[in-house]
DNA sequence: AAACTTAGTGTAAAAATTACACTTTGAAAA
DNA sequence: TTTTCAAAGTGTAATTTTTACACTAAGTTT
């Protein structure tokens, strides 16, 4: 267990951070191009996960919240732990390696990353303009191709853990407006889980649940008669339905 | 994003494993004594959970490993990751701090900690002469008291992970012998899920499952009908039941 | 006024879950 | 050898949950 006189050099510790957004039709995850440490103007056209190394002192969830501020200015962003990310091949692709090469890294050097995801509402982001605003994208979740490091495997448990927590803790609210239709999120739940919810079910679960309180407002601006627009009562879920939501 | 000009000391990092075993009547959780590293003679009577530094270059799950076989001897044992646990104020208890001044720790000094939980049958379990075998001890999982660091947390972590995964994989096969009854399955379900399971609703579902296979030995030694032993079939839940696997 | 688009609604069949008690079998005791 | 003991093993009916499915209502645009 113990062992006794191996040479054990720290690694870094990181934090990134799958951001998922909802605009209506797909999922979203925020992307930011690589850039280089004490060497800003080293950039290649690969896309990352915003992260960063977590300070002395810092709690780990502290600094994906600092991350996520810095990002977007917002606190309070709904936040978890996905878990820790730290094979020492992690950086093994080539432009991983020129990378490192750029911005004067060890290459041995070993970084183990702690991954979360959060929820936002993609209407409350702003662009920062300081910041790294202007090399931060929205990206369709099906569309993510290739990231850099290993964070596909994190984007994968990301999603992985968000469809599990979806399905039993009513987070999807995290996505959308304070007031929202149905339909709405209908379109989150069945978009994210993948599809084949019905539409009738899914709305009768949801109002079933207690916890949706309607409102007396109407979508406004579409061409078609407005939805009403309901509002999501978390003391609700607390105390009335124990742990006996689920959906599809 | 970036924190431009902060110093950064990396921490250490280790891994700490939270290792469950079923007697047949209560689950159980191993524990080790804490010992100073490169001080093996200090000790005080603080339960831990069993763990390590990370070496360089070695993968976190192969840390956990390395481990768990110094402890049990036993390779390919099931292991899961829980997450990190990385506040700074891990090591707050007079207690902890009286253990970091007498290995000469820095008690700034900042240790993360990959937290995992590994199932064992119990029986397959040989103290170890060598390593840490007498500071060694099984303890059932309602009585583990207080624990040195931030140790219960980790162990809050595990079995609630546990409960997750076991209400939804056929992961309690893997604290049994492989031929096993459907009591003993049955007693190691209730207990880990808190009680209140039918024993006949159990059984159904157990079998309809398709992934347990009767086998022609029977229980020895009992002073009443012997059982039938059943084994699990891996495959079998692999192809057939595809994720429709629930209990309680 | 007609056409279009999405909102909003109910029911019946099927499947899953729950609650529940007596008979069987082998070993040990009388 | 008979009786007793302890756990093994078995089935059904009521309830609840889940699923599948199609038409009317309402507001906007043409």
């Amino acid at each position: 267990m113990v062992q006794k006189n191996s040479i054990i050099s720290n690694p870094n510790v990181s934090v990134d951070c799958v951001v998922f957004g909802f605009d209506g039709a797909d999922l979203k995850v925020l992307l930011v191009e690589r850039y280089g440490r004490d060497n800003l103007d080293f950039q290649d056209d690969t896309l990352v996960l915003p992260g960063d190394l977590i300070n002395n002192h810092e709690d780990l969830n502290e600094a994906a919240s600092r991350v996520l501020y810095d990002l977007t200015g917002l606190t309070k962003i709904f936040l978890q732990q996905i878990g820790a990310f730290g094979s020492p091949k992690r950086l093994s692709k080539p432009k991983d390696i020129a990378w490192l090469d750029a911005v004067r890294m060890n290459p041995e050097a070993r970084v183990i990353t702690i991954g979360y995801y959060a929820l936002i509402n993609i209407k409350n982001y702003k662009v920062r303009p300081s910041s790294f605003a202007k090399h931060v994208v929205w990206r369709a979740y099906d569309e993510v191709g290739e990231l850099g490091f290993d964070h596909n495997d994190i984007l994968d448990r990301a999603i992985h853990n968000l469809r599990d927590q979806l399905y039993r803790e009513p987070i999807g609210f995290e996505l959308l407006p304070s007031h929202f239709s149905l339909h709405q999120l209908y379109s989150l739940y069945n978009e994210i889980m993948g599809g084949g919810i019905d539409r009738r079910n899914f709305r009768r679960r949801m109002l079933k649940t207690g916890f949706l309180k309607e409102t007396e407002e109407y979508q406004e601006g579409v061409p078609h008669k407005p939805a009403r627009l309901y509002t999501f009562i978390p003391e609700e879920f607390e105390n009335a339905s124990k742990n006996n939501f689920k959906f599809y």
